[in-house]
DNA sequence: GTCTATACAATGATAGAC
DNA sequence: GTCTATCATTGTATAGAC
């Protein structure tokens, strides 16, 4: 695997392609597993995609498998970053929780191309693609959300309860939002959804009975409250 | 694709290889499916773990993708009919939610070798694998999960709510509990966590501030109560 | 229903010129 | 850094005997 870490490109060439033959496999790679998955796309595909030939890719990611890492190592950054810039701007224990689950879902969705993929190798056995220390940083992110519940419960905004399990069901709400082509209906955001969720998990763990005004008189058969937001 | 639906083997072989040359194929197909993918698994593999040739897989099953269709159809049906009967004995709406995420989260664990794929699949994008109308089956369970919920509110048991987003918040617990191998810590089991997390969603949909005695003097710190389990 | 034997397209990857 | 040309391997699937 003598694939080099960096290299200079510079050179420019056709008028849409813009960016040296590195920068448009990845784009063309990440495009491709999205549409077929890892193993349905084959190096070929991703060639013809990026408009450049087959040494192209392995003098830069010196396999397929290079270019999954380098794709993935990529959408992790920008997950880390975003997560932590979330966190900074954010009073309330309930604020922050909201925040940081907004924070990776989106970018989950953004980069929705690697992040089923991911998701696959998560829930999947062995070494059903190349990976990192994806279970690792599973780990982190329940660690991290059972911080945040913890603060919580520590300044008195949330009721005592188990931390790690708030921490799932929150985990299990981001997993939903973060796809969106599945639960996302004809007129729902996967913003709104997850705002949705949040409440609900929210409301569970709050001190008091209610966090938020929620009135409504009676019980009108089964009419939809909440999510408070005009849209329609 | 015309092989047939049924057939009838009846002969017997080898010691521990039982079933005729149908269900090995099945079965070593589950086991390989689960271990690398669909894609990355080859009629190859399966062959020679199923102890056949080729051949048999064609008769019975067309192609690779009929194998996959096969085992799909039997996980789908125990899925329904573990559904169905956990949806009979409840009293509550909390216990019909309970009992039918646990159903839902139970078989899906039991079934891992595919559920991981069908939900790769699910997630993914086209079809990156051969597929049924898994999509209106997500859609199916969405509903009757509202379903459950609205019960719920119509019996005042649940306060007013958006049913679909509590529905969603359901089914990421369920989601979560379905891949142990990702969540399960040392302490703590599947089934454990499931609990948990359904204790924190259902609290969040209690009409009243508390639909189960968590009573604890104040808040300790960073106590963990719920989750009974003597765990550290 | 299951076998032997095989067709043949597509795969990931490389050598070496420029 | 990118190309042309090509390799060895593996992929799914089938004919035809038993």
């Amino acid at each position: 695997m003598p694939h080099r870490g960096t290299t200079m490109p510079g050179t420019r060439k056709g008028p849409d392609l813009e960016g040296g033959g590195r920068e448009r496999l990845l784009r063309a790679a990440a495009r491709l597993f999205a549409a077929k998955g890892y193993a349905a796309t084959t190096v070929r595909d991703i060639l013809r995609a990026a408009g450049v030939t087959a040494p192209a890719l392995y003098y830069h990611f010196g396999s397929k498998e290079g270019v999954f890492k380098a794709l993935a190592r990529e959408a992790i950054q920008k997950i880390n970053s975003a997560q932590d810039e979330a966190l900074g701007r954010a009073a309330t224990a309930s604020g922050r929780v909201r925040g940081y689950c907004r924070a990776t879902a989106a970018v989950r969705r953004e980069y929705a191309d690697l992040a089923w993929i991911v998701d696959a190798i998560l829930s999947g056995p062995p070494e059903a693609a190349p990976l990192f220390d994806f279970k690792g940083r599973v780990a982190g992110a329940i660690q991290r959300l059972q911080g945040l519940v913890r603060q919580g419960i520590e300044s008195g905004e949330f009721r005592a309860c188990d931390t790690r399990h708030a921490a799932l069901a929150l985990l299990g709400a981001i997993e939903i939002a973060a796809r969106p082509r599945l639960f996302t209906s004809t007129r729902t955001t996967a913003d709104e959804q997850l705002e949705g969720m949040l409440s609900v998990i929210l409301r569970g763990l709050a001190a008091r009975s209610a966090s938020r005004p929620v009135h409504r008189r009676s019980l009108p058969a089964a009419r939809t409250v909440d999510g408070r937001r005009g849209g329609g």
